[in-house]
RNA sequence: GUGGGUAUAGCUCAGCUGGUUAGAGCGCCUGGUUGUGGCCCUGGAGGCCAUGGGUUCGAAUCCCAUUACUCACCCCA
């Protein structure tokens, strides 16, 4: 247990960590071409903004939250997504009188009390934005277009975009009771979670994979079909849009997304090689959420993305990732004196802005050489009791092997110009 | 919440139907004449064989429980 890390949660190691950096960083530049800044939120929240903004009967509140009482007393709750508290601090902060429409993006960490499985995690890190003020499907199709671009450029393929709409709060009403009427003789034989569902959230049904149930939800009238015109015209033009700037999609009659605050343009960009975990990124409108929170009636869009599952469709598609720079230079000593001007060398160095790995170990000069290969150094210099007198030493090129005399005042300025010149 | 698989060195794994001091490769640390990496070779460190019980003269090996990991169902990012 003291050196285990909890169940499902994982370190992010330093060999990996390239990676990482790499999928965040275009992430931001992607959103800040788009107009979105960043924000950083709290952790946790108060337990109600996740009962009311997420709602009391998905199973992310009923079962998954890692809810705890702080010593004043206070339900705390670490953060099951992300929406919920940016549009808590949508509102908290005024941002009604931001100049709108306000873009958001995010990248944080998110905690569900979940059965472990590939691509699933009780700690899992995801990056997302968030677009408030606009309700215009021109909304939806830049949201969309953003997710694309940003796979396009990592060069990722063959994601399949999955595009639904769940209707606004009045066609689905009218919808949730076409669906229990439609299913009223048939609960005797649908699974026990399904007959729950039916007066729980009749929706939910649609994303029951068992197989008695789909046979009778493939007769079952799909939401969009039976969505009012004002949503039926919103998603058409939402899927021209799309089409116009060439983005392929498919239509999913069967997406409800698990969030009980979306309405409208839902979607899921879906991977078919990563295990069943295959939803990579969610998202869709949530224009009732604002003001369900206590703010002013607001539209909002987002999307949040699983950065453990993109990194897995990467791996599996074998997307090269580019690695941080090597260390310019090893400086290695032989004694004490050497030592001594190591030091002074390497700080200088350092302050120039030369990644420097210096000995500090004392070893000998087989296993400092054989360090600085590990590191992958691009130079190695070795300084005795030679080079101190002389004030010159032998400049290693690592990948060559060859070493040429120069003299130590000149170090820094011929790296600098190697650097640039590289 | 339901089911299946797995658990031996830092990592990947051997270890036959129970039998002495538990193995390999990689990695780590050393050396290969006293100041130069990669290839090759030498030596070394490092395991209460997940944990707790049981069977047995004897258990890494068989049985039970616990825990963890993992995959699928469910749900989702």
């Amino acid at each position: 247990m003291l050196t285990q890390a909890p169940k499902g949660t994982h370190d992010i190691l330093a060999d990996e960590i390239d990676k990482w950096l790499y999928v965040e960083n275009k992430f931001a530049e992607i959103c800040r071409r788009f107009g979105y800044r960043e924000i950083r939120l709290p952790v946790f929240e108060h337990t109600e903004l996740f009962q009311r903004g997420v709602g009391e009967t998905t199973d992310i509140v009923q079962k998954e939250m890692y809810t705890f009482e702080d010593k004043g007393g206070r339900s705390l709750t670490l953060r099951p997504e992300g929406t919920a508290g940016v549009v808590r601090s949508y509102i908290e902060n005024g941002m009604s009188s931001w100049p709108q429409p306000t873009k958001l993006f995010y990248n944080i960490t998110a905690y569900r009390y979940e059965k472990m499985q590939k691509g699933r995690y009780r700690e899992f890190h995801q990056l997302g934005i968030e677009l408030f003020g606009a309700k215009d499907p021109s909304a939806d199709a830049e949201v969309i277009s953003l997710m694309v671009l940003f796979f396009d450029s990592l060069g990722i393929k063959n994601l399949t975009l999955n595009l639904n709409s769940i209707g606004c709060t009045q066609c689905r009403g009218a919808y949730n009771r076409m669906l229990k009427d439609f299913l009223a003789d048939k609960t005797d034989q649908m699974c026990e979670n399904c007959r729950e569902r039916i007066n729980r959230n009749p929706m939910r049904i649609l994303d029951c994979k068992t197989e008695g149930c789909r046979q009778y939800l493939r007769e079952a009238p799909a939401l969009l079909d039976h969505v009012c015109d004002d949503c039926r015209d919103h998603f058409e033009k939402v899927t021209q849009k799309l089409q116009d700037i060439g983005i392929h999609y498919e239509i999913d009659k069967g997406i409800v997304r698990g969030l009980d605050y979306y309405n409208g343009t839902v979607f899921e960009f879906v991977s078919r090689n990563i295990g069943t975990q295959g939803t990579v990124c969610g998202g869709g409108r949530y224009d009732g959420l604002i003001e369900l929170c206590g703010g002013p009636p607001t539209p909002g869009i987002g999307f949040a993305l699983g950065v453990e599952r993109l990194l897995l469709e990467m791996e599996s598609q074998g997307i090269e990732i580019p690695s941080q720079p090597d260390p310019e230079i090893y400086l290695g000593s032989i004694g004490e004196r050497a030592e001594k001007l190591c030091e002074k060398l390497a700080w200088d160095l350092r302050s120039k802005g030369i990644t420097c790995i210096k000995d500090i170990m004392g070893r000998s000069v087989k296993a400092q050489m054989k360090y600085a290969d590990k590191l992958g150094a691009k130079h190695a210099l070795i300084i005795g009791d030679n080079e101190v007198e002389s004030g010159k030493a032998a400049l290693k090129d690592m990948k060559t092997g060859e070493s040429r005399d120069i003299t130590l005042d000149t170090l820094i300025d011929r790296l600098i110009k190697k650097r640039e010149t590289d």
